[in-house]
DNA sequence: AAGCTAGTCAACCGCCACTCC
DNA sequence: CGGAGTGGCGGTTGACTAGCT
């Protein structure tokens, strides 16, 4: 049974052939793919337009990156998919170059994996139940693994084939210890918070320096942050994007908000923050100018570029955020995410 | 070398939403 | 309003390949 478009032709399926993509390379170039019903007719094809779409956006675009998936593209698959789940269309738009098909293959056969391995449900990012047990001991012993989820690998290159990734590589590798770029001064607020220790085990990614976000201090903003993490067995302990700290009483969504965009939520928490968040929310436009928006991608904007920027939309943004409550609450995620899956 | 297995990924299927008439 | 046509999306399949025995 075939698509509407397609079920009334004799349409030739399976792999397309050399000669069929130049076909249709040829003719999109020169006339545009319009229709997609009358692509096959005017190109002189024996497909359906729906699978002449389908080759087009999957494979034979120029503006695809092809190619294994980064660390870092690993590492925004994972949080997005933390809050939008399955939905492989709006997790490809923050990735330039990738497509849906792409994230999904890319998470079926190997961020699933993985997420298991270490004890996560790839669904709801939550420690599994035969984890939970354990887990109390397990979190007081991370910091003193070598090989947990935690601890930095060096392994993974930019590049490297994501299909040789070992199932301890972290999903989250640590930038450089370096300031923020000049031109993307952090909020008042997240300059408090977000501060990359000094004496974390990492090693460096080889990457450029922007690759960003998701780390910050528990110590340094222990003293002064309504969650006190000096009392956990975490004080050192990387937070990866990966592991849930929802799990453990507190939230982590500066964790899952890239360096430059929080909710504003969360932030909510003291009297002194609340005058920072004042401040903050005169800072908003300039929040929106940062926004990684559908345009820069469309660009074939590099992704060194992107990451200096947000790793979310404002449509995301506001996709995605929901009542103040949600972010003190374990668990909260699930109905965000999962409503419709 | 042959057979088996697991992983990868391109492509298809089926559903939904939107637009147009 | 309702049906047809179409685009878009997520789930699934199956061909191909690499690695292991």
């Amino acid at each position: 049974m075939g698509h509407h478009c397609c079920s009334k032709q004799k349409v030739k399926r399976g792999l397309w052939s050399p000669e069929e993509d130049e076909k249709l390379i040829r003719y999109i170039t020169t006339h545009g793919h319009g229709c997609w019903s009358s692509v096959p007719k005017h190109a002189g094809l024996q497909r359906c337009g729906k699978s002449c779409r389908l080759r087009w956006i999957n494979y034979l675009r120029p503006d695809l990156k092809r190619g294994s998936f980064s660390a870092q593209e690993e590492r925004v698959i994972i949080d997005v998919h933390r809050i939008l789940g399955n939905r492989w269309a709006q997790i490809a738009k923050h990735l330039p170059g990738r497509t849906d098909n792409e994230v999904k293959n890319f998470w079926n056969s190997c961020i699933k994996k993985k997420l298991i391995a270490q004890g996560l449900d790839p669904k709801t990012h939550n420690l599994l139940p035969s984890h939970n047990k354990n887990h109390a001991c397990n979190v007081s012993q991370l910091h003193h693994q070598s090989s947990t989820p935690f601890t930095i690998n060096s392994h993974m290159k930019m590049g490297e084939s994501h299909s040789s990734v070992d199932m301890n590589t972290p999903f989250i590798t640590l930038p450089t210890p370096q300031p923020p770029p000049p031109q993307l001064p952090l909020h008042p607020p997240l300059q408090e918070a977000i501060q990359i220790p000094t004496n974390f085990p990492y090693e460096d990614l080889n990457t450029s320096s922007t690759n960003t976000t998701l780390l910050w201090n528990i110590k340094e903003q222990s003293s002064n942050h309504p969650m006190d993490f000096t009392s956990t067995s975490l004080e050192n302990t990387p937070i990866s994007s990966s592991f849930n700290p929802l799990e453990y009483g507190y939230t982590d969504e500066n964790c899952l908000w890239g360096s430059n965009v929080q909710p504003l939520e969360a932030q909510a928490m003291n009297h002194h923050q609340q005058q920072l968040q004042h401040q903050e929310q005169q800072q908003q436009p300039k929040l929106r100018e940062m926004d990684f928006d559908d345009s820069n991608e469309e660009k074939g904007q590099d992704m060194e570029t992107s990451y200096n920027k947000s790793h979310f939309d404002l449509e995301f943004m506001e996709s995605t955020l929901m009542p103040c409550s949600i972010y003190g609450n374990t668990g909260s995620m699930e109905p965000l995410a999962w409503d419709d899956c």
